[in-house]
DNA sequence: AAAGTTTATCGTAATATTACGATATGGGAA
DNA sequence: TTCCCATATCGTAATATTACGATAAACTTT
């Protein structure tokens, strides 16, 4: 299918899913890392850091902004991205409850 | 296409897309919540839990099980499913790393 | 051995993702 | 306005993913 099923799941499985979704890609990793250590980056010096083509980068930039996990300052013709700490806080919360077992926090699915 | 390019990024960013991709499904992450909790959980016990047909909960165990999130050992005919803590704390340590912006640890790419 | 259990694999159809070039859009600058 | 930027979107072809039923494989029990 290719179809995912989402019925059945918590609000929050299905949200930290897509989450989660976002990141598993390498070229969005590189942009995550490339966003982590400079604060902030404009789209432009994104694209020549990366090995692809612009129209690439910039579908996945709005990928990552989809779900929050970078924000878009426009000034000029330009735009600056930079990780959003909001969303950030709760993937680390996550990550650090699920490899942390213990504390029973979950509702199974 | 469909098609991940991967060359051109380190090592550790594509293998830390290939773990995240695994985590990035919602019938993914309420198994991992299930193992979470319980320590340790049949297989049987996990397909009943979810609202997803046997081969299907088979074959995202498979996949949890290729990146080394979770690991199976078999008694008998039955299969008890774990968390492997090794891959969490690498989960962890990036996702807290990339989510902390200062020490300006990765590589571009 | 035969039958039942449990889990993995195969075959598949439907759908999603990815990358790129081409094009559009929305500014600045001349 | 007209011409250049920078970025977003569209159209596409190639490939990947997902879910399921059917079946296989590996044990256990009878």
């Amino acid at each position: 299918m290719g179809i995912t099923k989402t019925k059945g799941f918590s609000t929050e499985t299905t949200e930290m899913a897509e989450i989660l979704k976002a990141v598993g890609h390498p070229a969005r990793i590189a942009i995550l890392k490339l966003l982590s250590n400079m604060m902030s980056c404009a789209c432009g010096e994104i694209v020549e850091l990366l090995p692809l083509a612009q129209s690439t980068v910039s579908r996945h930039l709005a990928e990552l902004k989809k779900v929050d996990l970078i924000k878009g300052s426009s000034n000029g013709n330009t735009v600056s991205y930079s990780l959003n700490p909001e969303t950030w806080k709760k993937v680390k919360n996550f990550i650090k409850l699920i490899s942390k077992p213990d504390g029973r926090p979950f509702d199974c699915c």
